[in-house]
DNA sequence: CGCATTTGACCTGCGC
DNA sequence: GCGCAGGTCAAATGCG
């Protein structure tokens, strides 16, 4: 397909959320890599060899994190017992006595044993679904848990009680039943600790499905928000997607990306313009549309249709600026600047010259950046005429070895699964900016909350950084969960990413609609959010990271329409949703509330670096709407 | 030959 | 008003 082409992936499952981690399957991944590798020769483009960024092209990105393919999962009883005890192991007492094998394995993935067990239990239960499948498992699982637990700790248990009996054996004779009493207890006991890991365990799962849940709705709160407000000028025919979204989650990004696309250019229905710049050459829907719409109000959209560009569009006729001010639906405008403006940064590490992110982009300039020796690379969305979404790709100038793609605004256009992921993680970025910066205070309440049902139990790290003109939200793969607590740096915030650094593109991807959310939201509130207690407790319990291959893929779809139903069903049902629900409202209400103007500006005051302070801000944020 | 990239010039916004 | 930096354009170039 594409020549640009990305991903491959094919995973129904756009959105990779929270679980994916382990997936046992991988398929993705090694589409991905074939992918790349295609893509790459193909292009022939491997990327100038004058741009720091290409060091190999082929490579893909791999990223770094995982160490392990986790011992490519293996069977989830006896995996789930030998990681609990790794656990167990770590924190606490004994070492066990597995071998280093095991050992790996279980340092490797608290999380994956979680989800090994779920898996196990309701294989893709979880998997399908964070939501509803956690929601299950947590009803019926729990069986299904201990069960697995039992077992895998007996055998763990017996082996070391094995080697111990060994001893006592030969020591006294005849204590065999002693000894198997002793071992009974010590089996006992164990289990009781599996026990209570289990529950542990599911508790953080039912966390992180709740948080998923509560990122979802918060998702569809934004969106029906907007809806409204940008209705009004534009229709939307998102009203579908409402109606959709709460059913389905996959459709619901997806049409977020078109949705936003809609508000803003409304491809092909009827306003469509293309709001920004240039639309390009967009074709059919877009010119028209941009007649209409005029848009662009912002600065830089016009400066961006600016100079020539207004070139193809041959309506575009119009100066740039006199457009503006014709335009007739201003807020609209405002919307689509904000949007646009809205960034998305994801660190990953990659020797690849450019993520995959199932788009096809082409290269429009390149410049040196500032402060870093690695050239910055202009691409464009060229899956479509008028897409407006481009994306930055630059190397990290203190490690080149982490590249960082921007992306900005929204598809236009349908896209291919592989990349919608990313392209609903845009898209939510920039609503859920929108949904922040709103007077009505809403968005901010969702988010609000969002945030901090979603921190619990996060392992990776999105940052929302104020600086800069646009609003962005970083997403750090980058960085290993085990490190992350550390490196967290003030004012950042973390958001909860079930793959941790090892995360491909495509699954942080996934992840990023929600991670951006929270970030945009609080980005605009020009808060950090810091890491709830609960999270900080997660982390360093187990942390979730679950060590993926390269290829791992995501587990197979996530969510499925059904199981989304299903988790907004739980959580609506969820005493403690509720009650987060009803906090964070009130604390809203109450106290901070969102500045009337738009929150951006007032929320990012100091614009450049809410990273190094804001934790310290953020957190007071946070805590206040926690408490 | 067509297409994508390269690369210098140009434009805009922002800070001083 | 000037300079800087970011971003974009578009002619030139290279590759298949």
């Amino acid at each position: 397909m594409a020549k640009g082409g990305g991903l491959s992936i094919d995973d129904p499952d756009p959105v990779g959320f929270f679980l994916h981690h382990h997936p046992p399957t991988v398929i993705n991944s090694l589409s991905e890599h074939h992918h790349h590798h295609h893509h790459h020769h193909n292009k022939r483009k491997l990327l100038p060899s004058s741009s720091s960024m290409d060091h190999h092209p082929h490579h893909h990105q791999h990223v770094h994190a995982a160490t392990v393919n986790v011992s490519a999962a293996p069977p989830a009883t006896i995996q789930f017992p030998l990681n609990l005890m790794s656990r167990r192991d770590s924190s606490p007492p004994p070492p066990p006595p597995a071998a280093d094998e095991r050992r790996a394995v279980i340092d490797e993935m608290d999380f994956f044993s979680i989800k090994n067990n779920s898996e196990a239990a309701a294989k893709n239960v979880i998997s399908s679904s964070d939501d509803g499948g956690a929601r299950k498992d947590m009803t019926d699982g729990p069986t299904n848990l201990d069960f697995n637990v039992n077992t895998g700790l007996n055998l763990l248990t017996t082996n070391t009680s094995s080697d111990q009996s060994m001893v006592d054996d030969g020591i006294s004779p005849n204590s065999e039943d002693k000894r198997a009493k002793n071992e009974l207890a010590v089996l006992q006991a164990e289990v009781e600790r599996m026990s209570n890991e289990n529950q542990r365990l599911k508790d953080m799962l039912s966390q992180v499905t709740t948080n998923y849940s509560a990122l979802q709705m918060h998702l569809l709160a934004v969106m029906q928000d907007q809806k409204p407000e940008n209705s009004s000028d534009e229709n939307r025919k998102s009203d579908e997607k409402k109606e959709n979204s709460m059913l389905m989650v996959p459709r619901q990004f997806m049409d977020l990306g078109l949705a936003t696309a809609n508000n803003s250019d409304s491809p092909s229905s009827s306003e469509g313009g293309t709001r920004d710049r240039t639309g390009s050459p967009v074709n059919n829907n877009r010119e028209p549309a941009e007649v209409g719409m005029g848009l662009d109000p912002d600065k830089k959209e016009s400066a961006s249709g600016r100079h020539k560009r207004e070139e193809s569009p041959d309506q575009e006729s119009l100066p740039i600026k006199v457009p503006r001010s014709i335009s007739p639906s201003k807020s609209v405008d405002q919307t689509e600047a904000t949007m646009r403006k809205a960034r998305v940064s994801v660190r990953a590490h990659s020797e690849a010259p450019m993520i995959t992110d199932g788009c096809q982009w082409r290269k429009y300039g390149q410049k040196m950046a500032k402060g870093n020796p690695c050239p910055r690379a202009y691409y464009r969305c060229t899956m479509a005429a008028g897409c407006p979404v481009r994306k930055q790709v630059q190397r990290c100038a203190e490690d080149r070895s982490v590249l960082i793609t921007t992306y900005e605004g929204n598809h236009n256009h349908p896209l291919p699964p592989a990349a919608m992921a990313m392209a609903s993680t845009t898209s939510s970025a920039a609503q859920m900016l929108l949904s922040g910066s709103m007077p009505s205070g809403e968005g901010l309440m969702n988010t609000n909350f969002l945030t901090r049902t979603l921190l619990p139990c996060s392992s990776s790290m999105a940052t929302i950084s104020a600086s800069a003109p646009f609003p962005t939200v970083t997403l750090d793969l980058t960085q290993n969960p085990n490190t992350l607590q550390s490196q967290a740096a003030p004012g950042q915030f973390q958001v909860p990413f079930p793959n941790p650094g090892s995360s491909l593109p495509n699954h942080s991807a996934a992840l990023l609609p929600q991670i951006f959310g929270q970030a945009l939201y609080n980005q605009s509130k020009f808060s950090g959010l810091q890491m709830s207690q609960d999270a900080k407790a997660c982390r360093l319990e187990g942390q979730p990271q679950l060590p993926q291959p390269p290829g791992q893929g995501q587990p197979n779809s996530i969510f499925t329409t059904d199981t989304l139903s299903a988790a907004t069903a739980a959580i609506a049902t969820n005493p403690n949703f509720t009650a987060a629900l009803a906090a964070a409202i009130s604390s809203i209400m109450g106290g901070s509330n969102p500045s009337g103007s738009s929150g951006m500006s007032s929320l990012v005051p100091s614009g450049a670096n809410n990273r190094s302070n804001s934790s310290s801000n953020n957190c007071s944020n946070d805590n206040k709407i926690s408490s």
